[in-house]
RNA sequence: UCCUCAGUAGCUCAAUGGCAGAGCAUCCGGCUGUUAACCGGAGGGUUGUAGGUUCGAGUCCUACCUGAGGAGCCA
């Protein structure tokens, strides 16, 4: 038998294509378009790392070869040789001279890749998100989701946080709301989460820094551009830490965030049609006001007519009321020290003023609302069990929580943050639907 | 749960109560520098569902279904 002595041309990605000019190189990928101009083929190939165009005159490639291309479906896998080029008029800097396809499965002719380069809308698009996570804009956004994961991992990684996963499945309600989803377990009723907090308050109490990255759940039923009933939170939680020192962690976490994207990702950020000065300008310290402060800001917007209803002292913030104060500011803005009415039952009075609670909201520019919650949490043991009764919790599944108080409780404190909130604004996304691989909405659980 | 809007070809959308249409996609033909290529041609329809008004309904009325984004709630 004989043996091939030929040398394989080595294979190549295209995000890093530069570096094989004039080589001839592999691309293993799929066809994303085909143009054709008589006896001239342009395909575009894909392959996860980018896009480049194939140049294919027929006088340069066997009449085979031609052919095959001709006819290749958009979509279909392809294993392509060709040498690699410098050309001005590529979008990338570069085209390929194909000189050969390997069809590795070919896109029925009758039965074409649903998702045409033009516009489709949003329903369709998610009925096949399977397909639709192909598309240039699509992987620029999964891209940026991936930087934006890494960048907060590192974050506290780099700072001596241990990473401690909570549980999914949980006995009650963290935040005591009835907005999770039941699971049957084992005949007994258990939940979803809606929180890492309260487990890893407890791995803070053992390891002194810690975070938890993981998808949580709530069954409200919202249905708005913000909204997930699945989503990621990336959560620090730090022992003999106060309401400070949180909110100068959240401002380097966020700067830390934006710059790393701002940095790695600068290309995908053009191909979602990021402005990147406004993220440029995301550096801490980030602008403060309490509560008090932003309920006066808000009537000052009832009274110049830029907002509808006039805000009182002691509600919660709504949807507008967070857009009209962030829209005053060119980085994210830290409302802390709410009312302690409004918010988590676990959260510490503030000392000079107990009708308030230790806690910020980080607000996100341009309209993009809340990205992080945060407080100090109870210290005292009676306080936190008063807390627990008067919110008509079941004091047995927080006995444990208790238990942190009992056996040697701290001062400590922590935040969250939602990271396809934070995708959808350093993108500048219309919809969080876009930020995550699969989107779990209230009327969507397929594919 | 409430409010508002929408549903017509595979997709995006037109159509004064009077013949069901266009662009894209697909197929056939043309083009050696195309950039969501372009030019010519072809096929493609139970107008979301059920009822009602009318000589006549995609269009008007009622109910329902599905979706969208806003409120509330939240990250």
């Amino acid at each position: 038998m004989e043996t091939t002595t030929t040398t394989q041309p080595p294979i190549g990605t295209i995000a890093k294509i530069g570096q094989h000019d004039g080589q001839t190189v592999i691309i293993r990928g799929w066809l994303y378009n085909l143009r054709e101009s008589g006896k001239l083929l342009f395909p575009i190939f894909r392959d996860g790392t980018g896009v480049i165009q194939g140049v294919v005159p027929k006088s340069q490639v066997t009449p085979e070869t031609f052919e095959t291309i001709k006819n290749l479906t958009l979509e279909s896998s392809v294993v392509v040789t060709g040498k690699v080029r410098a050309d001005k008029r590529a979008p990338g800097g570069y085209e390929l001279d194909v000189s050969d396809v390997r069809v590795v499965e070919k896109v029925p002719v009758d039965d074409p890749f649903p998702i045409s380069l033009k516009e489709h809308g949003p329903d369709f698009l998610m009925e096949h998100r399977h397909l639709w996570v192909r598309t240039p804009r699509q992987t620029a956004i999964l891209r940026i989701r991936h930087e934006i994961i890494r960048a907060a991992r590192n974050f506290f990684d780099e700072r001596g946080f241990v990473l401690t996963d909570p549980p999914i499945l949980t006995p009650a309600a963290c935040e005591g709301t009835s907005t999770l989803f039941p699971v049957n377990y084992f005949e007994e009723q258990a939940y979803l989460t809606q929180s890492g907090q309260l487990y890893i308050e407890a791995t803070a109490m053992a390891l002194g820094k810690v975070y938890s990255f993981g998808p949580t759940f709530r069954a409200e039923k919202s249905k708005t551009r913000r909204h997930l009933t699945e989503f990621w939170m990336v959560e620090p939680e730090v022992a003999y830490a106060q309401l400070d020192d949180i909110m100068e962690l959240a401002e380097n976490f966020i700067s830390h965030i934006v710059q790393s994207v701002v940095a790695n990702r600068r290309d995908d950020l053009k191909a979602v049609d990021r402005d990147v000065t406004k993220l440029e300008n995301i550096k801490a310290p980030f602008p403060r006001i309490t509560y008090d402060e932003a309920v006066k800001r808000l009537q000052e917007g009832h009274q110049k007519g830029q907002l509808e209803t006039r805000f009182e002292w002691g509600g919660d913030l709504g949807s507008p009321d967070e857009t009209y104060l962030s829209s005053q500011f060119d980085r994210p803005v830290m409302v802390h020290r709410y009312p302690a009415k409004v918010k988590a039952f676990y959260m510490e009075p503030d000392p000079g003023n107990p009708e308030l609670a230790l806690c910020v909201d980080v607000l996100a520019p341009e309209g993009y609302g809340e990205i992080i919650g945060g407080s100090q949490r109870i210290g005292d043991y009676d306080l936190l069990l008063q807390r627990i009764r008067e919110h008509g919790l079941p004091e047995e599944a927080f006995k444990w929580y208790l238990d942190l108080r009992k056996y040697g409780g701290v001062p400590h404190a922590g935040f969250g943050m939602g990271i396809e909130r934070a995708v959808a604004w350093i993108c500048g996304l219309e919809h969080v639907r876009e930020t995550i691989p699969f989107a779990r909405t209230l009327t969507r659980i397929y594919p």
